[in-house]
This record gives C-alpha cells, sequence and structure tokens, in this order.
DNA sequence: AGATGTTAATTGAACGTTCATTCGGCCGCA
DNA sequence: TGCGGCCGAATGAACGTTCAATTAACATCT
C-alpha cells in the first residue's frame, strides 16, 4: 500500500481487507479499526467512503456477488450444448470458491446473519437468479427434470458449496477427476 | 419460567434462549444481558453454568449436535434395506432442520465462525462421521458408487442444508412428494 | 422435628475494556 | 489561499465478566 490511490481503488482495497479479515475472524471479531490498519487507512477514512459499519458489509457483499457472477459466466456460451453448459457452471463456481474461500465464507456468514434482511427486503434479483434462469432454461427445453426451479437450484448449489467447503480443507484436495464425479453426481440426479 | 427447574433444566434454558437468539440476532447481536432475561435468570448466573461466553456457544453447539443427531437416527433399523434407510435417514434430517431452523441457523453460523477451530482440533469424533459411517457402510456394500467419502458426503449433506434452507424459507414449501423427488434426485446421483 | 451450620445457587450493580463513530485539524493540490 | 480528502486521538455507549451480598438447599446434631 505504499503507492497512490485513486478513489475506487482505495475503496476496492477497503473491501479486500474487510473480506480477507471477516471470513478469519467473523463480523464480531474484525474491529473497523483493523479493516483500517489492513487496508492502509485511518479508521476515519473508512467513514468518508462507507457510512457505517453494517452499510460496508452490505455493500461488500454486493461487490463480491457481482465478481464471482462475472466469474461463474465468463466465457459462457449459450449457443453450446446444454450438458457442457452445465458442467461448466458448476465447476466455475466450486474453482471459484476454492481459489478465493474467503468469499465462500463471508458469504456463508452473511447468509445466515440479519444483514441478509437489509438485502432481500428490496432486492429479489441476486446471484441465484442468474442461475435459476440457467437451470429454468433447461427444465424448459427437456434436459432437466420437470421439477420445481427450488428443488432443482437447492441441489445444484447445494453440491457446488458442500464441495467448495471440503475443497478447501486441509484435509482433503479435490482432483479433476473428482469435481467431473461430483458434477456426473448432481448431473445423473437431475437430468431427464 | 416460573416454576423450579433443576440445574440440569436451567442449563437447557440457557441453551434454548441462546439458541433462540443467536439465530435470530448473531453472535454478536446477543450480548450476554439478553440472553439472561430470555431464560429468566439473572447475568450472573450464566456464569455459575459456563466460564464464558465462548464456552456457552461451543457448549451449544455440542449440545444441539447430540439432539440432532438422536433424531436423525431415532427408529434406524441396520437390518433394513439399504435403499430405505438412506431415503429415512435424508428426509429426517431435512425435516429437524426444518422443524428447528434456530438449529441450522446457528450451525451455519458455527460453521463458518473461529469458533470451528476450537471443536475440530482434537474432536475429530463428530456429527458428520455417523452420517460418513452410514455413507461408506453404502459404498463397502455396493449400493454406492466407489468414490472419496468425501463426495459422496459433500453430495448428501450439501442437498440436506439447501434443501432445508429452503425448506424455511416463507416463500416456498417443500411437499412430502417434493422431499421424495429431492432425495430420490440424490440417491440417482451417487447409486451404483 | 426443629435448630444450626455449611455449602451451593443466584443476584445485579460495578468494573474495565473494546469498539463504532465523531470531529477538529492537517496536508497536498489547484 | 482555499478546499476536499484524510487522519487518528477523543468520545460515549455497549458489552463480557467479576464479586460481595443474599437466598435457597441440605445435611447434622439435639
Amino acid at each position: 500500500m505504499n503507492v497512490q490511490l485513486t478513489s475506487a481503488e482505495k475503496k476496492q482495497a477497503i473491501f479486500e481487507s474487510t473480506l480477507r479479515l471477516i471470513s478469519d475472524y467473523g463480523f464480531h471479531g474484525t474491529p473497523i479499526s483493523q479493516i483500517a490498519q489492513h487496508a492502509g487507512v485511518a479508521t476515519g477514512t473508512i467513514y468518508h467512503y462507507f457510512a457505517s459499519k453494517d452499510e460496508l458489509i452490505v455493500e461488500l457483499f454486493r461487490y463480491s456477488k457481482q465478481k464471482i457472477q462475472d466469474a461463474t459466466f465468463r466465457d459462457h456460451d449459450a449457443s453450446a450444448e446444454y450438458h457442457n453448459r452445465f458442467v461448466t457452471t458448476w465447476i466455475n463456481l466450486v474453482k471459484y470458491y476454492v481459489q478465493y474461500p474467503q468469499v465462500l465464507s463471508f458469504f456463508e456468514q452473511f447468509y445466515s446473519s440479519p444483514y441478509v434482511k437489509e438485502i432481500f427486503t428490496d432486492e429479489t434479483v441476486c446471484f441465484q437468479d442468474e442461475i435459476s434462469l440457467f437451470l429454468k432454461e433447461g427444465i424448459r427445453d427437456g434436459y432437466i427434470k420437470q421439477l420445481d426451479i427450488n428443488i432443482i437450484s437447492a441441489a445444484f448449489l447445494g453440491t457446488v458449496i458442500a464441495t467448495a467447503k471440503r475443497g478447501t480443507s486441509q484435509y482433503f484436495k479435490f482432483s479433476e477427476e473428482d469435481l467431473e464425479n461430483m458434477v456426473g453426481i448432481i448431473w445423473d440426479g437431475i437430468k431427464k
């Protein structure tokens, strides 16, 4: 942090520090003062960019959600064969979480915290809906069983999260083959 | 709370209050004073039963884990057909979480918090291992694909959690049929 | 049974610390 | 010289924890 940063870069630095610290120490374990120190700014500066700690966390959620959405659907070719797109999307998501376990950890904390209420009162368009659209497409076009989107989506995301969590454990590393086995399981389960 | 309670009952009352409040307001959102008030005791009393707030939370985790384990394997008949036992276990677990969403919420918070480190440094025998044993049995006896237990377990628990989370949402209620569809998906995916 | 002593349980006010937030001033750039 | 971003010590509230005092529980003795 020894170079001049633009306003946007400084905001991003604060985001990244918050992400790291919260994933390590939890919401209540990371004071603003530590975030500031880690990001190389003064505590007061954070209040120049964010109205409160809560707003920082909610905005960090939006920021992370956007990044992960971009990564998951990067290079997504809507004209390719559905099964391939399914496998790619599933694996992209798992790999993102494995590469950035802080994001996974932060999301898990966020989703099971009172903060969600602040987000999901007015914001119905969320990351899961992007996935849901893709899954709905598969149902509509007859690649996937005719079951409620909630069921299909639960099967998809549930396995992603569970796989990624184990993939970040120090005791077990998934190989590329393991991932393909795993996505094979879920595909076998929901394909028509 | 207007009757005389034994020591064990009072401890349980504290557990239940903590569970409820933490699932509603999060770890940092529930002061000891509130737990005490909700449980009908003085703040000091909590420190008679638990050395610290951290110890209370860690013990609450053990307490809840035991209860859920009992509920899941209640009436479990080890001599029955494997597929039936699989379906029953999966559905039992989902139903427990749906009936006691505070437990699900607390577990999710706990697992993605620094508290886990206090538990899983020395304690390798955990709730998931009881499930894992059952799944390993299925692999050994040829009912389930010959894949790593981490993969199979991730598929099992991932779908349980994801299903239960949606089952507790106000926007969607799973029917008995939905649950059977869901466990059908995961069984189709991992069966040999 | 009743009195007495002993231990355990309970209380809630008080303490000390931590933390989110504020604010008066400083620095670099126009 | 003025201004806006930035700083970090100061503030005040909230919280975990302690503890001296009080009460209940129970065993022991007369």
